[in-house]
DNA sequence: TGAAATATGTCAATATTGCTGACATAAGGG
DNA sequence: CCCTTATGTCAGCAATATTGACATATTTCA
Protein backbone atom coordinates (compact mmCIF):
# COMPACT_ATOMS: atom_id res chain seq x y z
CA UNK A 1 0.00 0.00 0.00
CA UNK A 2 3.12 2.36 0.59
CA UNK A 3 4.15 1.81 -2.89
CA UNK A 4 0.74 1.98 -3.91
CA UNK A 5 1.05 5.91 -3.04
CA UNK A 6 4.38 6.44 -3.29
CA UNK A 7 4.20 6.20 -7.04
CA UNK A 8 3.46 9.74 -7.14
CA UNK A 9 5.42 11.26 -4.96
CA UNK A 10 8.31 10.22 -6.73
CA UNK A 11 7.26 11.94 -10.38
CA UNK A 12 9.45 14.45 -11.37
CA UNK A 13 7.13 16.23 -13.55
CA UNK A 14 3.71 16.81 -14.53
CA UNK A 15 3.91 15.85 -18.11
CA UNK A 16 4.85 11.95 -16.29
CA UNK A 17 1.43 12.83 -14.12
CA UNK A 18 0.02 9.81 -12.38
CA UNK A 19 -2.32 7.50 -14.20
CA UNK A 20 -4.07 6.95 -11.00
CA UNK A 21 -6.54 9.66 -9.72
CA UNK A 22 -5.47 11.63 -6.65
CA UNK A 23 -5.86 10.80 -3.06
CA UNK A 24 -8.40 13.71 -2.93
CA UNK A 25 -9.96 12.52 -6.82
CA UNK A 26 -9.49 16.11 -8.28
CA UNK A 27 -6.53 16.59 -9.73
CA UNK A 28 -4.95 15.36 -12.71
CA UNK A 29 -4.68 11.56 -12.45
CA UNK A 30 -7.27 10.12 -14.90
CA UNK A 31 -10.45 8.58 -13.35
CA UNK A 32 -10.54 4.67 -13.14
CA UNK A 33 -13.40 4.61 -16.63
CA UNK A 34 -12.65 0.73 -16.28
CA UNK A 35 -13.88 0.45 -12.42
CA UNK A 36 -16.71 2.87 -13.10
CA UNK A 37 -18.16 1.50 -16.06
CA UNK A 38 -17.80 -2.11 -14.38
CA UNK A 39 -19.57 -1.02 -11.76
CA UNK A 40 -22.79 0.02 -14.14
CA UNK A 41 -22.35 -3.12 -17.02
CA UNK A 42 -21.72 -6.05 -13.24
CA UNK A 43 -24.95 -4.33 -11.52
CA UNK A 44 -26.58 -4.43 -14.57
CA UNK A 45 -26.64 -7.89 -15.26
CA UNK A 46 -26.52 -8.72 -11.71
CA UNK A 47 -29.99 -7.52 -11.33
CA UNK A 48 -31.21 -8.40 -14.23
CA UNK A 49 -31.16 -11.79 -13.07
CA UNK A 50 -33.65 -10.67 -10.52
CA UNK A 51 -36.44 -8.34 -12.82
CA UNK A 52 -36.72 -11.23 -14.84
CA UNK A 53 -37.38 -13.89 -12.17
CA UNK A 54 -39.73 -11.52 -10.91
CA UNK A 55 -41.83 -10.47 -14.07
CA UNK A 56 -43.73 -13.86 -13.46
CA UNK A 57 -44.92 -12.79 -10.02
CA UNK A 58 -45.80 -9.16 -11.21
CA UNK A 59 -43.43 -7.73 -8.47
CA UNK A 60 -40.86 -5.22 -9.61
CA UNK A 61 -37.24 -4.43 -8.33
CA UNK A 62 -38.80 -2.48 -5.91
CA UNK A 63 -40.59 -5.42 -3.97
CA UNK A 64 -38.03 -7.72 -4.20
CA UNK A 65 -35.78 -5.48 -1.75
CA UNK A 66 -38.27 -5.16 0.41
CA UNK A 67 -38.95 -8.80 0.62
CA UNK A 68 -35.58 -9.48 0.66
CA UNK A 69 -34.75 -7.47 3.89
CA UNK A 70 -37.71 -8.93 5.53
CA UNK A 71 -36.79 -12.20 4.49
CA UNK A 72 -32.95 -11.72 5.72
CA UNK A 73 -33.87 -9.74 8.98
CA UNK A 74 -37.52 -11.22 10.23
CA UNK A 75 -38.96 -8.94 12.76
CA UNK A 76 -37.33 -5.77 11.08
CA UNK A 77 -39.23 -2.68 11.68
CA UNK A 78 -40.07 -0.15 8.84
CA UNK A 79 -38.02 2.58 10.08
CA UNK A 80 -35.11 -0.26 10.01
CA UNK A 81 -36.18 -1.00 6.71
CA UNK A 82 -36.17 2.87 5.64
CA UNK A 83 -32.96 2.99 6.58
CA UNK A 84 -31.50 0.59 4.82
CA UNK A 85 -33.57 1.02 1.48
CA UNK A 86 -32.90 4.62 1.69
CA UNK A 87 -36.02 5.80 0.74
CA UNK A 88 -39.34 7.56 1.63
CA UNK A 89 -42.03 5.73 3.64
CA UNK A 90 -44.66 6.66 1.25
CA UNK A 91 -42.35 5.14 -1.51
CA UNK A 92 -41.82 2.09 1.02
CA UNK A 93 -45.49 2.29 1.92
CA UNK A 94 -46.98 1.12 -1.80
CA UNK A 95 -44.74 -1.50 -2.51
CA UNK A 96 -44.97 -3.00 0.91
CA UNK A 97 -49.21 -2.78 0.73
CA UNK A 98 -48.54 -5.20 -2.15
CA UNK A 99 -46.97 -7.41 -0.23
CA UNK A 100 -49.23 -7.24 2.24
CA UNK A 101 -52.15 -8.23 0.11
CA UNK A 102 -50.60 -10.45 -1.88
CA UNK A 103 -49.31 -12.89 1.07
CA UNK A 104 -45.59 -12.38 0.90
CA UNK A 105 -44.83 -10.67 3.98
CA UNK A 106 -47.07 -10.27 7.02
CA UNK A 107 -46.52 -7.90 10.10
CA UNK A 108 -47.45 -7.12 13.70
CA UNK A 109 -47.24 -5.00 15.99
CA UNK A 110 -44.28 -4.64 17.75
CA UNK A 111 -43.34 -7.27 20.75
CA UNK A 112 -41.84 -3.97 22.71
CA UNK A 113 -43.18 -1.13 21.38
CA UNK A 114 -46.35 -1.78 19.74
CA UNK A 115 -46.22 1.55 17.49
CA UNK A 116 -43.78 -0.46 15.55
CA UNK A 117 -44.86 -2.60 12.98
CA UNK A 118 -42.18 -5.94 12.42
CA UNK A 119 -42.31 -7.60 9.55
CA UNK A 120 -41.95 -10.99 8.62
CA UNK A 121 -41.92 -13.18 5.15
CA UNK A 122 -44.67 -15.46 4.86
CA UNK A 123 -44.01 -19.24 3.89
CA UNK A 124 -44.81 -18.29 0.21
CA UNK A 125 -42.55 -15.07 0.80
CA UNK A 126 -39.77 -17.01 2.12
CA UNK A 127 -39.93 -19.28 -0.99
CA UNK A 128 -39.76 -16.33 -3.60
CA UNK A 129 -36.72 -14.41 -1.40
CA UNK A 130 -35.10 -17.71 -1.56
CA UNK A 131 -35.37 -18.84 -5.34
CA UNK A 132 -34.20 -15.36 -6.58
CA UNK A 133 -31.73 -15.53 -3.79
CA UNK A 134 -30.44 -18.56 -5.13
CA UNK A 135 -30.91 -17.72 -8.89
CA UNK A 136 -28.40 -14.39 -7.81
CA UNK A 137 -25.86 -16.62 -6.11
CA UNK A 138 -25.45 -19.06 -9.28
CA UNK A 139 -23.95 -15.95 -11.06
CA UNK A 140 -21.59 -15.45 -8.54
CA UNK A 141 -20.95 -19.26 -8.61
CA UNK A 142 -19.87 -18.90 -11.96
CA UNK A 143 -17.63 -15.87 -11.64
CA UNK A 144 -15.81 -17.64 -8.62
CA UNK A 145 -15.46 -20.69 -10.66
CA UNK A 146 -13.36 -18.58 -13.15
CA UNK A 147 -11.29 -16.39 -10.44
CA UNK A 148 -8.61 -17.78 -8.36
CA UNK A 149 -8.76 -19.26 -4.35
CA UNK A 150 -9.30 -16.08 -2.41
CA UNK A 151 -11.53 -14.08 -5.02
CA UNK A 152 -14.62 -14.42 -2.80
CA UNK A 153 -13.31 -12.98 0.19
CA UNK A 154 -11.57 -10.14 -1.74
CA UNK A 155 -14.85 -8.89 -3.56
CA UNK A 156 -16.61 -9.00 0.09
CA UNK A 157 -13.81 -6.70 1.20
CA UNK A 158 -14.05 -4.53 -1.88
CA UNK A 159 -17.86 -4.61 -1.61
CA UNK A 160 -17.84 -3.05 1.80
CA UNK A 161 -14.99 -0.45 1.38
CA UNK A 162 -17.19 0.89 -1.68
CA UNK A 163 -20.16 1.42 1.03
CA UNK A 164 -19.97 5.26 2.46
CA UNK A 165 -18.07 5.28 5.78
CA UNK A 166 -20.97 6.14 7.68
CA UNK A 167 -22.66 2.91 6.77
CA UNK A 168 -19.87 1.11 6.75
CA UNK A 169 -19.86 -1.47 9.88
CA UNK A 170 -23.89 -1.59 9.97
CA UNK A 171 -23.67 -2.64 6.26
CA UNK A 172 -20.95 -5.80 7.58
CA UNK A 173 -22.98 -6.60 10.74
CA UNK A 174 -26.31 -6.77 8.54
CA UNK A 175 -24.13 -8.71 6.05
CA UNK A 176 -22.22 -10.85 8.38
CA UNK A 177 -25.05 -11.95 10.74
CA UNK A 178 -26.66 -14.90 9.07
CA UNK A 179 -30.29 -13.99 10.90
CA UNK A 180 -32.11 -16.37 7.92
CA UNK A 181 -31.80 -19.71 9.32
CA UNK A 182 -31.28 -18.65 12.74
CA UNK A 183 -35.24 -17.48 13.49
CA UNK A 184 -37.23 -19.37 10.76
CA UNK A 185 -39.88 -15.88 11.46
CA UNK A 186 -42.44 -17.83 9.23
CA UNK A 187 -45.77 -16.15 10.63
CA UNK A 188 -49.67 -17.23 9.22
CA UNK B 1 -9.59 -23.19 -7.73
CA UNK B 2 -9.22 -26.94 -7.71
CA UNK B 3 -9.32 -26.63 -4.04
CA UNK B 4 -12.21 -24.48 -4.51
CA UNK B 5 -14.89 -26.98 -6.29
CA UNK B 6 -13.12 -30.27 -4.37
CA UNK B 7 -14.15 -28.72 -1.00
CA UNK B 8 -17.78 -29.93 -1.62
CA UNK B 9 -17.32 -33.22 -3.62
CA UNK B 10 -15.02 -34.31 0.02
CA UNK B 11 -18.07 -34.36 1.95
CA UNK B 12 -19.52 -37.74 2.77
CA UNK B 13 -23.07 -36.80 4.21
CA UNK B 14 -25.89 -34.24 3.16
CA UNK B 15 -25.54 -33.50 6.68
CA UNK B 16 -22.44 -31.59 6.45
CA UNK B 17 -23.77 -30.34 3.41
CA UNK B 18 -21.65 -27.34 1.38
CA UNK B 19 -22.04 -24.11 2.44
CA UNK B 20 -21.83 -22.53 -1.22
CA UNK B 21 -24.17 -22.67 -3.71
CA UNK B 22 -24.44 -26.09 -6.29
CA UNK B 23 -22.66 -24.90 -9.43
CA UNK B 24 -26.73 -25.61 -10.70
CA UNK B 25 -28.01 -22.80 -7.48
CA UNK B 26 -30.78 -24.63 -7.22
CA UNK B 27 -30.03 -27.05 -4.32
CA UNK B 28 -29.40 -27.15 -0.53
CA UNK B 29 -26.37 -25.04 -0.04
CA UNK B 30 -27.47 -21.25 1.72
CA UNK B 31 -27.50 -18.63 -0.86
CA UNK B 32 -24.55 -15.53 -0.60
CA UNK B 33 -26.35 -13.20 0.82
CA UNK B 34 -23.49 -11.00 1.62
CA UNK B 35 -22.57 -10.68 -1.99
CA UNK B 36 -25.97 -10.25 -2.36
CA UNK B 37 -26.53 -7.77 -0.56
CA UNK B 38 -23.47 -6.08 -0.37
CA UNK B 39 -23.54 -5.90 -3.95
CA UNK B 40 -26.72 -3.31 -3.39
CA UNK B 41 -25.18 -0.97 -0.66
CA UNK B 42 -22.09 -0.83 -2.89
CA UNK B 43 -23.89 0.69 -5.90
CA UNK B 44 -26.44 2.56 -3.73
CA UNK B 45 -23.62 4.45 -2.39
CA UNK B 46 -21.48 4.43 -5.57
CA UNK B 47 -24.02 6.11 -7.63
CA UNK B 48 -25.25 8.56 -5.03
CA UNK B 49 -21.86 10.48 -5.72
CA UNK B 50 -22.88 10.76 -9.03
CA UNK B 51 -26.61 11.49 -8.15
CA UNK B 52 -26.03 14.39 -5.97
CA UNK B 53 -22.92 15.64 -8.10
CA UNK B 54 -25.52 16.21 -11.04
CA UNK B 55 -28.53 17.44 -9.16
CA UNK B 56 -27.17 20.63 -9.41
CA UNK B 57 -27.53 20.94 -12.94
CA UNK B 58 -30.46 19.54 -13.50
CA UNK B 59 -29.60 16.16 -14.76
CA UNK B 60 -30.73 12.94 -13.93
CA UNK B 61 -29.19 9.14 -13.66
CA UNK B 62 -29.86 8.59 -17.33
CA UNK B 63 -28.41 12.01 -18.20
CA UNK B 64 -25.14 10.82 -17.05
CA UNK B 65 -24.85 7.23 -18.26
CA UNK B 66 -25.41 8.85 -21.83
CA UNK B 67 -23.07 12.17 -21.34
CA UNK B 68 -20.67 9.20 -19.72
CA UNK B 69 -20.79 7.00 -22.64
CA UNK B 70 -20.50 9.44 -25.19
CA UNK B 71 -17.56 11.36 -23.62
CA UNK B 72 -15.74 8.19 -23.19
CA UNK B 73 -16.05 6.93 -26.90
CA UNK B 74 -16.35 10.09 -29.10
CA UNK B 75 -18.24 9.68 -32.07
CA UNK B 76 -20.66 6.76 -30.80
CA UNK B 77 -23.70 6.43 -32.92
CA UNK B 78 -27.42 6.01 -31.57
CA UNK B 79 -27.06 2.41 -32.46
CA UNK B 80 -23.76 1.70 -30.16
CA UNK B 81 -25.85 3.77 -27.48
CA UNK B 82 -28.66 1.83 -27.15
CA UNK B 83 -26.72 -1.42 -27.53
CA UNK B 84 -24.54 -0.75 -24.21
CA UNK B 85 -27.63 1.13 -22.62
CA UNK B 86 -29.85 -1.90 -23.15
CA UNK B 87 -33.00 0.91 -23.56
CA UNK B 88 -35.48 1.53 -26.20
CA UNK B 89 -34.51 4.72 -28.41
CA UNK B 90 -37.43 6.56 -27.26
CA UNK B 91 -36.00 6.25 -23.68
CA UNK B 92 -32.89 7.33 -24.93
CA UNK B 93 -33.99 10.30 -27.40
CA UNK B 94 -35.76 11.59 -24.50
CA UNK B 95 -32.49 12.35 -22.31
CA UNK B 96 -30.55 12.84 -25.69
CA UNK B 97 -32.95 15.92 -26.69
CA UNK B 98 -32.17 17.70 -23.57
CA UNK B 99 -28.52 17.17 -23.45
CA UNK B 100 -28.67 18.07 -27.03
CA UNK B 101 -30.55 21.08 -26.07
CA UNK B 102 -28.51 22.37 -22.65
CA UNK B 103 -25.37 22.10 -24.91
CA UNK B 104 -23.37 18.76 -23.15
CA UNK B 105 -23.64 16.51 -26.71
CA UNK B 106 -23.80 17.68 -30.08
CA UNK B 107 -23.97 15.15 -32.90
CA UNK B 108 -22.97 14.81 -36.39
CA UNK B 109 -24.52 12.86 -39.88
CA UNK B 110 -22.05 9.85 -39.56
CA UNK B 111 -18.46 10.03 -41.50
CA UNK B 112 -19.22 7.15 -43.66
CA UNK B 113 -23.20 6.57 -43.31
CA UNK B 114 -24.64 9.54 -43.16
CA UNK B 115 -27.93 8.13 -41.86
CA UNK B 116 -26.21 7.27 -38.49
CA UNK B 117 -25.48 10.37 -35.92
CA UNK B 118 -22.60 10.29 -33.92
CA UNK B 119 -22.07 11.58 -30.61
CA UNK B 120 -19.83 14.17 -29.45
CA UNK B 121 -18.73 16.00 -26.09
CA UNK B 122 -19.06 19.58 -26.13
CA UNK B 123 -16.32 21.26 -23.87
CA UNK B 124 -18.85 21.81 -21.40
CA UNK B 125 -19.70 17.76 -21.51
CA UNK B 126 -16.66 16.88 -21.33
CA UNK B 127 -16.02 18.74 -18.41
CA UNK B 128 -19.03 17.83 -16.26
CA UNK B 129 -18.44 14.31 -17.56
CA UNK B 130 -15.23 14.25 -15.91
CA UNK B 131 -16.35 16.00 -12.84
CA UNK B 132 -18.24 13.34 -12.11
CA UNK B 133 -15.89 10.44 -13.23
CA UNK B 134 -13.15 11.96 -10.39
CA UNK B 135 -15.57 12.10 -7.99
CA UNK B 136 -16.42 8.39 -8.28
CA UNK B 137 -12.68 7.55 -8.52
CA UNK B 138 -11.61 9.79 -5.34
CA UNK B 139 -13.97 7.31 -3.95
CA UNK B 140 -12.00 4.43 -5.21
CA UNK B 141 -9.13 5.59 -4.26
CA UNK B 142 -10.20 5.60 -0.28
CA UNK B 143 -11.28 1.96 -1.36
CA UNK B 144 -7.68 0.67 -2.89
CA UNK B 145 -6.16 2.60 -0.02
CA UNK B 146 -7.46 0.63 2.40
CA UNK B 147 -6.71 -2.81 0.55
CA UNK B 148 -4.02 -4.86 -0.46
CA UNK B 149 -1.58 -4.41 -3.15
CA UNK B 150 -3.34 -6.16 -5.96
CA UNK B 151 -6.98 -5.29 -5.02
CA UNK B 152 -7.49 -2.72 -8.32
CA UNK B 153 -7.01 -5.66 -10.53
CA UNK B 154 -8.69 -8.42 -8.82
CA UNK B 155 -11.56 -6.01 -8.64
CA UNK B 156 -11.81 -5.52 -12.09
CA UNK B 157 -11.84 -9.43 -13.34
CA UNK B 158 -14.89 -9.98 -10.08
CA UNK B 159 -16.73 -7.61 -11.68
CA UNK B 160 -15.95 -8.39 -15.32
CA UNK B 161 -16.81 -11.97 -14.39
CA UNK B 162 -20.65 -11.04 -13.29
CA UNK B 163 -21.26 -9.83 -16.76
CA UNK B 164 -23.02 -11.64 -18.67
CA UNK B 165 -20.95 -13.93 -21.08
CA UNK B 166 -22.55 -13.18 -23.95
CA UNK B 167 -21.48 -9.22 -23.08
CA UNK B 168 -18.16 -9.90 -21.40
CA UNK B 169 -15.72 -9.84 -24.47
CA UNK B 170 -17.43 -6.79 -25.71
CA UNK B 171 -17.37 -4.83 -22.81
CA UNK B 172 -13.64 -5.90 -21.68
CA UNK B 173 -12.72 -4.49 -24.79
CA UNK B 174 -14.77 -1.26 -23.95
CA UNK B 175 -13.26 -0.88 -20.49
CA UNK B 176 -9.79 -1.38 -21.55
CA UNK B 177 -9.84 0.77 -24.41
CA UNK B 178 -8.95 4.49 -23.57
CA UNK B 179 -10.50 6.53 -25.69
CA UNK B 180 -10.57 9.83 -24.18
CA UNK B 181 -7.07 11.00 -23.84
CA UNK B 182 -7.14 9.88 -27.72
CA UNK B 183 -8.90 11.58 -30.33
CA UNK B 184 -10.13 14.17 -28.44
CA UNK B 185 -14.06 14.60 -29.89
CA UNK B 186 -14.81 18.17 -28.29
CA UNK B 187 -16.44 19.45 -31.07
CA UNK B 188 -18.59 22.91 -31.51
C1' DT C 1 -52.41 12.61 34.15
C1' DG C 2 -51.70 15.30 30.25
C1' DA C 3 -48.58 17.11 26.73
C1' DA C 4 -44.94 16.11 23.60
C1' DA C 5 -42.47 12.98 20.92
C1' DT C 6 -42.35 8.84 18.09
C1' DA C 7 -43.82 5.21 14.63
C1' DT C 8 -46.61 4.52 11.25
C1' DG C 9 -50.41 5.22 7.64
C1' DT C 10 -52.43 7.89 4.00
C1' DC C 11 -53.80 11.38 0.44
C1' DA C 12 -52.45 14.30 -3.34
C1' DA C 13 -49.44 16.09 -6.67
C1' DT C 14 -45.28 15.65 -9.28
C1' DA C 15 -40.64 14.01 -11.50
C1' DT C 16 -37.75 10.62 -13.63
C1' DT C 17 -37.00 6.80 -16.20
C1' DG C 18 -38.43 3.17 -18.40
C1' DC C 19 -41.93 0.63 -21.81
C1' DT C 20 -45.03 -0.46 -26.28
C1' DG C 21 -47.00 0.76 -30.63
C1' DA C 22 -47.36 3.46 -34.58
C1' DC C 23 -45.71 6.22 -38.05
C1' DA C 24 -42.33 9.55 -40.57
C1' DT C 25 -38.01 10.74 -42.86
C1' DA C 26 -33.67 10.21 -44.82
C1' DA C 27 -30.10 7.58 -46.81
C1' DG C 28 -27.76 3.30 -48.34
C1' DG C 29 -27.82 -0.80 -51.49
C1' DG C 30 -29.13 -4.08 -54.88
C1' DC D 1 -36.93 2.12 -57.99
C1' DC D 2 -37.83 -0.65 -54.16
C1' DC D 3 -36.30 -2.54 -49.79
C1' DT D 4 -33.87 -2.10 -45.71
C1' DT D 5 -31.62 0.45 -42.14
C1' DA D 6 -30.89 4.35 -38.83
C1' DT D 7 -33.02 7.61 -36.63
C1' DG D 8 -36.81 10.88 -34.91
C1' DT D 9 -41.24 11.56 -32.90
C1' DC D 10 -45.96 11.28 -30.95
C1' DA D 11 -49.10 9.26 -27.66
C1' DG D 12 -50.11 6.64 -23.80
C1' DC D 13 -48.82 4.00 -19.90
C1' DA D 14 -46.22 1.82 -15.78
C1' DA D 15 -42.90 1.69 -11.99
C1' DT D 16 -40.46 4.02 -8.70
C1' DA D 17 -39.18 7.78 -6.51
C1' DT D 18 -40.09 12.63 -4.40
C1' DT D 19 -42.36 16.56 -1.21
C1' DG D 20 -45.89 18.26 1.77
C1' DA D 21 -49.68 17.80 4.71
C1' DC D 22 -52.30 15.54 7.94
C1' DA D 23 -54.28 11.44 10.90
C1' DT D 24 -53.80 7.83 14.43
C1' DA D 25 -51.92 5.05 17.95
C1' DT D 26 -48.61 4.53 21.44
C1' DT D 27 -44.82 5.65 24.37
C1' DT D 28 -42.34 8.83 27.27
C1' DC D 29 -41.66 12.39 30.25
C1' DA D 30 -42.54 16.36 33.17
Amino acid sequence: MDSFLSKKADLPCAALAPLVPDANGTAGGEPWFDLIELMFFAYRDFVGDADQLLENFGLGRAHHRVLHFVNRRPGLTIAELLDILKITKQSLNRVLKELLDTDYVVSHPGANDRRQRQLFPTARGKALALDVARLQSKRFSRVFAQLPEGARSDAVDFLLAIVDAGERDKVAAMVASDRTAAHAGTKR
